[in-house]
DNA sequence: CCCCTTATTATACGCTTGCATAATTGCAGG
DNA sequence: CCTGCAATTATGCAAGCGTATAATAAGGGG
């Protein structure tokens, strides 16, 4: 009833950017960049919308951090599986597939996530070229491992290699993210692993981390 | 400067029904769901915003009829391509696969709208059963396919295996959608039909049907 | 040929959106 | 303690949204 102002508190710049990419990202993944509304965002970050665009020039320039951040994220969690990964060439590919396949990066948020941004993927050729960075990485970091594995193959043989073993991997991450009660516990990392070894050529079932 | 009204004609319910919803599904897949506000789509389909309602419900009423439209047609082109396929279940199955990853299958465009429609899958019960339906009638089209083969593999192996197959050929079809130039003429299909051999332990590549 | 049904257009309303701008107030430095 | 900066809130606006309703005309049946 008195109608008093809001209190608020000063949060430094980068605390404050975090929060509102956080958020735009929870409400883009919920439902699409749609839902992700300037007074959304705002209110999810407990803010008022008007300090959004004292942090970003507008909601386009928020959107694009957003998703330069998840991208970078994402980039960051593949690269921390390698560092804690065995040091086996079979058992460190094996890890890297069984943890694109498990929580939290099989998940219908996270794939909620990926799908809103598309079609801004599609079309700001900014976005593309990060999106485009990313895949090539994660891409190029599968190819390495398949490299290391102890037999010889020729150069195209091992790209179109890469390129069916992300494949497989993209695919299951797909349905499971889109229909996770179809697949049971620890399934979607068991196939993906036993594909990418078929795939390859060899057995890399008893390589498979425990979940 | 005259103001006249603007002349019409009638078509019967069917065709602008179809024409309604084709345009909608036209500009989910440019810009997803945001992009197909009922004037947008009024607009594509040479007619006033108001008809809308006339046909449909809701906007609500429409997108689901168009995501349902959606979905029939790629069970039907599904079922079609196995009509006109050869009869030798090894050919059978690499048309079918190659059939998924060659245009008009694989396109920014398509996948733009299957990428538009999933947030709504995610929340509305109806929607999720149609997409469950048509996920599993794929599959079994496939398992199908794969179980006609020449040999002979228990049902948990075959479920394994046919959910590895359809997860390759969805990670192709979608990194083909997302970034088409990353790859030459043909070669997801090639790729593809190799992989799904991989992993059924047979030579597919001789069956594959030229583009 | 005219009339009646209804497919179609036209107009208006309330709400939400992104954005601009003015008013406050937290807080650090003297 | 107080003064100044800028981080934050508050308010307002034009445009676009989905929807409701009234006005019009197309075109087939008598």
């Amino acid at each position: 009833m008195t109608g008093e102002r809001r209190k608020f508190r000063r949060e430094g710049e980068e605390r404050r950017r975090d929060a509102l990419i956080a958020a735009a990202l929870e409400l883009v993944a919920e439902g699409g960049t749609g839902a992700a509304t300037v007074r959304a965002i705002a209110d999810r970050a407990g803010v008022t919308p008007g300090l959004i665009r004292h942090y970003f020039q507008s909601k386009e320039d928020l959107t694009r951090a957003a998703y330069r951040a998840m991208m970078d994220a994402m980039n960051a969690d593949n690269a921390s599986v390698l560092e804690t990964a065995p040091e086996a060439p079979e058992a460190r590919l094996a890890a890297f597939v069984a943890a694109s396949l498990r929580p939290p990066v099989v998940d219908p948020a996270s794939m909620g996530l990926w799908a809103g941004f598309i079609h801004m993927v599609q079309r700001d050729p900014a976005m593309a070229a990060v999106h485009e960075a990313t895949y090539l990485h994660y891409r190029d970091l599968l190819q390495g491992l398949i490299a290391a594995l102890p037999r010889d193959t020729d150069a195209a043989t091992l790209r179109a290699q890469a390129i069916a073993c992300n494949a497989v991997i993209d695919g299951l991450w797909l349905e499971g993210g889109a229909a996770p009660h179809q697949f049971g516990p620890d399934e979607l990392a068991r196939i993906g692993v036993t594909s990418v070894g078929a795939i390859l050529g060899i057995d890399l079932l008893p390589h498979l981390p425990k979940p």
